[in-house]
DNA sequence: GAGCCTATCGCGAACCGTCGCAATAACCCG
DNA sequence: CGGGTTATTGCGACGGTTCGCGATAGGCTC
């Protein structure tokens, strides 16, 4: 099913806005602000304005093209779905950023599954917590 | 150490809105939001602002007082350091919160530490996902 | 207690993200 | 292709939070 078909299957509509937004975050490289995205498609398409960005990124993930996380720096960062799933890790003193692999979250999600049969989504907010060079480095 | 001693130990100083915004967020029997903290210091100290308000959150933080958690409906909720450490399951479909008890998270902690040194606080952010009545009622 | 240094305050502006509304334009049907 | 329905757009306004600034007032020393 392409983009065309699987917007208008869910009774969306295919609007060049649209397009040009999941345009903008399949081309970026790393997880990208709504504001990044909004400056891209404004190089193609001036007159978008910041609400239309948001309510696209929601449609988009709503059909499975995009997800967001919470980075914990105060802005959403959105991304392609299809890229490798994985969770973030955020260092609370120098906002470095490592990614997980699932493998690492499993037993936890496990763990949440058997006990309290919560489905989680470990990919959606960062972990926070002290990074190895912070912890090793007391110096601060 | 009083809290007095401590705050002025750390080079802060002791004002009355400080000690009214602890007090407010001590007072408090769950989460709260800063704008009802704001609420409880007027009733004393009408003259406060938001940013004052703020301000003293993050300095009764770091002197460890108080912690804050993002628990997904987009304000920030606090509340008082010593109160048993927990973290937080919030369902993506109906907001239902549930608190976890720290041993559940325990086996993540332990890996996060092993495989990357990396130190988690998760009690910080909330999980996202899925709660066992929204997963067992897939009508929506 | 007086004076100095500077942390803190209150205010207004700025920022990110959401919402309501009237105008526009996709889509569907004939 | 022409018209009707309604999803979507752009705009302006609003809510939660942060930031810059000049004014205030804690804490220290004498």
């Amino acid at each position: 099913m392409t983009f065309a078909e699987s917007v208008r299957a869910s009774g969306k509509r295919l609007t060049l806005q649209r397009q040009l937004v999941l345009d903008a975050v399949q081309r970026a490289r790393h997880h990208v602000t709504a504001d990044e995205i909004a400056r891209r498609v404004r190089t193609k398409y001036p007159r978008i304005g910041p609400s239309t960005v948001y309510r696209n990124l929601e449609a988009l993930e709503e059909l499975g093209y995009v997800t967001h996380t919470h980075l914990d720096d105060r802005v959403t960062r959105w991304h392609r779905a299809d890229s490798h799933p994985h969770g973030h890790l955020v260092c609370r003193s120098c906002g470095g950023e490592t990614e997980v692999r699932p493998p690492a979250l499993e037993a936890m999600a496990r763990r949440l599954r058997e006990l309290y049969r919560f489905e989680p989504d470990l990919a959606h907010s960062a972990i926070v917590g002290i990074c190895r060079r912070c912890r090793d480095v007391p110096s601060k």
